[in-house]
DNA sequence: ATGCTAAACGGACTGCGGTCCGGTTATATT
DNA sequence: AATATAACCGGACCGCAGTCCGTTTAGCAT
């Protein structure tokens, strides 16, 4: 799948040794690599997030504890390798897909689909992203998540906000965060509907629109 | 100090057997509660927030392991624990303190003004909040939190927002998240000013004013 | 003073994320 | 085919948060 790789099948670099890419050189490695990933999303959806620790992991797939943590780096780095491919179709459709969420809309409803969309997206892999960003030292320079903040700031330069768009980016994507999403909707039963209705109204007043 | 006491000197009740209250009978259990918070505070300003371990804490104090545990329940609830008295003063200047601040401005004043607030109290004991927030299986239902949500959410009510006070109230809340500011000051080098002139223009966009 | 009981106590124990290092193996070179 | 070497592999090991349970003790009632 992949439209968008964010470096194919590398972890963001955790240790000191990084990026074990997925074709360079032994082939015995992205096996591994493939047979980790494909353990993992057994055990997923047997059991769920929390169950995936990374013994359990390494015993599953019949490898050694050392050899999880050479091939991702941490949970983290596991987490957001089981999510690349659906965190790579969602910038591909937010930088090429079509309007309104793709270019070609007015940047207003651009903000207001675009967010819509990082909803129904939360809620359908929030699971992962939640766990990839709790034991996340460096959750905010993960270059998925700088992308997004980027897309954001330029949304809003875009509308014609010109008051820090870094910071507003930043205060408009913690509304997206999936812990609170997910405890919106989790705890407080709170609609889908009802949150893209409500980041529509927040993005429509920030840029000054209606 | 505790101006609003938030069930002063219990923690928010983590394990089953819940609030062993400062007063409640054994003066032995009290004694090590003060014990442990001063050696808690001991540790952090001699080293740092991670430097603080339960393990090492309970040695610090000469006390088993099980009785920090006892008092405080979690990491997270001695967080939280040597954080209230801060934390209560700060209900404190929001709830009965002068304006703009306190009650006595008109709400988009006292919005701006507590946001500005929330940033500098923050950027002073916010270490310890991000500490409590990062093992806080349930940071948004406990009390301070839920005290904060609902006062933003009774300003935006004041201030005239009909769309979902309560999800706005969450939006806002969120961009002034402990990890969210503390990374924007620690990593991005912004300056609290440019913060809180960002919430300003946040805010007065979203309650419709000017 | 003495005895009773509920509560507090300590520290061994578990499971987890993460590190380290000696042994192994795939690949390139000759 | 033999060799060299860089990368890979496994699993023992560490420190941490959190649990459990047998023991001790504070406070009360008599």
């Amino acid at each position: 799948m992949s439209l968008i790789p964010i470096r194919p099948g590398a972890q963001p670099g955790e240790g000191r040794a990084a990026a074990p890419a997925a074709e360079s050189g032994r082939r015995d490695a992205a096996r591994n690599r493939e047979l980790l990933l494909c353990a993992a999303r057994e055990i997923v959806e047997e059991s769920s997030v929390d169950a995936l620790t990374m013994d359990r992991l390494a015993r599953r797939a019949g490898v050694g504890k050392g050899t999880v943590f050479r091939r991702f780096g941490s949970r983290a780095g596991l987490m957001m390798a089981l999510l690349s491919d659906a965190e790579a179709e969602f910038q591909g459709r937010f930088m090429f897909g079509p309007p309104p969420v793709g270019p070609g809309a007015p940047p207003l409803e651009r903000l207001i689909a675009v967010g819509a969309a990082r909803i129904a997206w939360t809620l359908e892999f929030g699971e992962l992203a939640r766990a990839a960003d709790a034991s996340a030292h460096n959750r905010f320079d993960v270059p998925p998540a700088v992308l997004w903040h980027r897309h954001l700031e330029m949304l809003l330069r875009e509308a014609g906000v010109t008051a820090d768009p870094w910071l507003m980016a930043s205060a408009l994507g913690a509304a997206l965060e999936p812990e609170l999403l997910l405890h919106s909707v989790g705890v407080h039963g709170i609609s889908p509907e009802r949150l893209a209705e409500t980041w529509r109204e927040l993005v429509t007043r920030v840029v000054g629109g209606q």
